[in-house]
DNA sequence: CGATGTGAAGACTTTCACAGCA
DNA sequence: TGCTGTGAAAGTCTTCACATCG
């Protein structure tokens, strides 16, 4: 048994079904399918191409049908995808088939405003738990949840087997946050703080960060002015105002 | 004048300094590095190498450069970067030298925390209205606002001169919202909503989806899960909790 | 016939490695 | 000497184009 070449080890390790490897790309777009999927079976679709996936979700039909391509085969030849199906065999490989449940850290405006928000329980994410720090918070009540102090943050995670923690504290408490949730065994983290964690290899981090997306933004705006008042410089409109 | 060479245009085109394509991967970057610059300037860091800044980001230090490569040559060999300097560059390019007033569509749950949240106007990104459909909504004030009714739209993107609309609407109204934002001369849209927006070319959308980043987090998890009961099918082991 | 599944080409991004300059 | 700036290599992602099969 110790002999087995590292192939066969794969194999070994993956008895139940063969594991491929799921680009990241991929991996973003899986959710957007899913939602689009299920919206469709709701409506009574029961079968669609890859072209009408790629219409709704806004994406080129072979990458599409590549995406899938890595979950398996599970589309016909000649016809398209069944729907139920493949809302299940995405909700498998992403894991949706049982809760996950989540902590929060920081029960400020966006603390709040995330647990009274009911798109985490509807979708498979019931909150576990809320902390904070400040005195002034704990055992208030938010989205039905009351508010502890950061030291239950341990036996909350035990308790539900948390791995998902959400940071939603002031950046400048982000970090500390960050290594309470990893001391804690949270192994996955969405970030709403603007500053960029260290965490140990292992633990998976997802930032989402308003003030980046609204710089990007300002980006292509900027652009597209640049680009417009040099149109009207060749045109020898310069003197033009830029909100006509 | 309409005989220039294609090449002679673009120069014509761009006047004022050169402006080269910055890839998208990098403007995504480009907010991260001022946030921390600005940081460290704060802090009285006055010079900065690339291997700082990529230490503080979590990036590769070749990447730090070319990044900053594309802005132009600012940093000093042998030396590093001035921090005050490049603060200034990359303001100059995400277009923040000015604010860009933002208009918010829907005045729910989400659409009052991100009015409420100081964070939009302090980072440049005034809230020059709200709108919502429901009458009841319609009057309040939430974050110093008042709410206005969505026929208002056109007149708060007129008056001033918004070119970037937030949508905080139910997914099921996103859309509407959206084609409302364009017709009133919004061009970049930050879509809270779970749902692919489609809008007219030269209209930049950001999407930020709560449920797709849980749903890649558990994606991650559900991996680690599938990993770890492997090796302990391997060595033998598996009858343990997996809660261990 | 018509849509999938997929090699192969192309585009984009990251990383390496080192010439070049303060 | 030490760090930037950048060609070139490697890696990843997207798109094409078509063999394949229901």
């Amino acid at each position: 048994m110790k002999t087995c070449t590292s192939l066969l080890l794969f194999e070994v390790m993956s008895p139940h079904r063969t594991r491929r490897r799921i680009p990241d790309a991929t991996v973003s777009r899986l959710p957007i399918y899913l939602q689009i999927l299920t919206a469709q079976f709701e409506a009574g679709v029961s079968s669609m191409s890859s072209e009408d996936l790629a219409g709704l979700a806004g994406v080129n039909a072979a990458k599409v049908r590549k995406d899938l391509s890595y979950l398996g085969s599970y589309g016909t030849r000649g016809v398209g995808y069944e729907v139920q199906y493949l809302v299940y065999q995405i909700r498998h490989e992403l894991g949706l088939e049982h809760d996950w449940h989540v902590v929060i850290v920081g029960a400020g405006n966006l603390g709040q405003a995330l647990a009274g928000y009911g798109g985490f329980a509807d979708r498979g994410y019931p909150v576990a738990g809320i902390v904070d720090v400040s005195p002034d918070k704990v055992d208030t009540v938010v989205g039905g949840v009351r508010v502890r102090p950061l030291e239950d943050l341990h036996q909350i995670v035990s308790a539900k087997n948390v791995s998902i923690g959400v940071i939603a504290t002031p950046s400048s408490a982000a970090q500390e946050a960050a290594d309470l949730l990893v001391r804690a065994g949270v192994t996955s983290i969405l970030n709403f703080a603007s500053v960029v964690l260290s965490v140990p290899l292992g633990v998976t981090v997802r930032k989402v960060d308003l003030a980046v997306e609204l710089q990007i933004l300002s980006y292509h705006e900027q652009r597209r002015a640049a680009a417009a008042s040099s149109l009207r410089a060749v045109s020898g409109e310069a003197g033009r105002s830029a909100s006509a």
